[in-house]
DNA sequence: TGAATGATTTACT
DNA sequence: GTAAATCATTCAA
């Protein structure tokens, strides 16, 4: 079944930065619900530890949601926004470094059909995984995938191709992080059409 | 114990 | 264009 093979460890052991950007045109693997879903990452933001305000392990806050950031990378980090949407987030740097790269949005390669039945049949096939919420709910992505290790089924990513110009922007929706808000943090595939336009 | 608040999406004017 | 939906988590008291 596993015609993808899940990149290593070493692959999540670098600065959020660094892991963000080489995230885009990688394969986001899913077998969480049996069956198999294959995405192209075209976007995502980094959230660059304690110093960045905008991250939820900024000044070292530990709690009981973002645990798992301060965990070892190659691990997920799950939580709940506005009260109805999830984020997926791939941990990143060391462990007790609360560094991780947000999936803001994907292209579907293989398993689209499944995934715009959990969307409920969006019209438009890419508003079925522009946006961070979006992906979770046509993935089936809630908090229990929180803390899960991403070397190895049933979720993982594999080895993609490199697009040809990666765009750079600030991050989207924290305007209240100050000096952070400015700081072109967020990483898309310039030629495709499924990155989020919100905002 | 209670109030405020989002790393958003969707529907509606 | 604006606003509602909706709730776990956080922080103040």
């Amino acid at each position: 079944m596993s015609r993808f093979e899940p990149l290593p460890r070493e692959f999540y052991q670098r600065s959020a930065l660094q892991l963000a950007r080489l995230c885009i045109g990688q394969l986001l693997v899913s077998e969480l619900h049996g069956e198999l879903l294959v995405s192209r990452i075209v976007e995502a933001e980094a959230y660059a530890g304690v110093r960045d305000s905008a991250c939820h392990g900024f000044g070292g806050r530990r709690t009981a949601r973002n645990e798992s950031m301060f965990g070892p990378p190659g691990h997920a980090y799950v939580f709940l926004i506005y009260g109805l949407h999830f984020h997926l987030n791939l941990v990143a740097a060391k462990e007790s470094d609360p560094s991780a790269v947000l999936l803001r949005a994907v292209e579907p390669i293989v398993g689209e059909a499944p995934m715009r039945a959990r969307r409920r049949y969006p019209k438009d096939r890419r508003i079925v995984t522009n946006g961070p919420g979006k992906l979770c709910q046509a993935y089936g992505i809630d908090r229990s995938v929180d803390g899960i290790d991403l070397c190895h089924p049933p979720l993982y990513l594999a080895q993609g191709t490199r697009p040809r110009h990666i765009g750079r922007s600030p991050r989207i929706g924290i305007d209240y992080a100050g000096d952070w808000a400015q700081k072109p943090y967020r990483f898309f595939d310039a030629s495709s059409s499924f990155v989020s336009s919100m905002r």
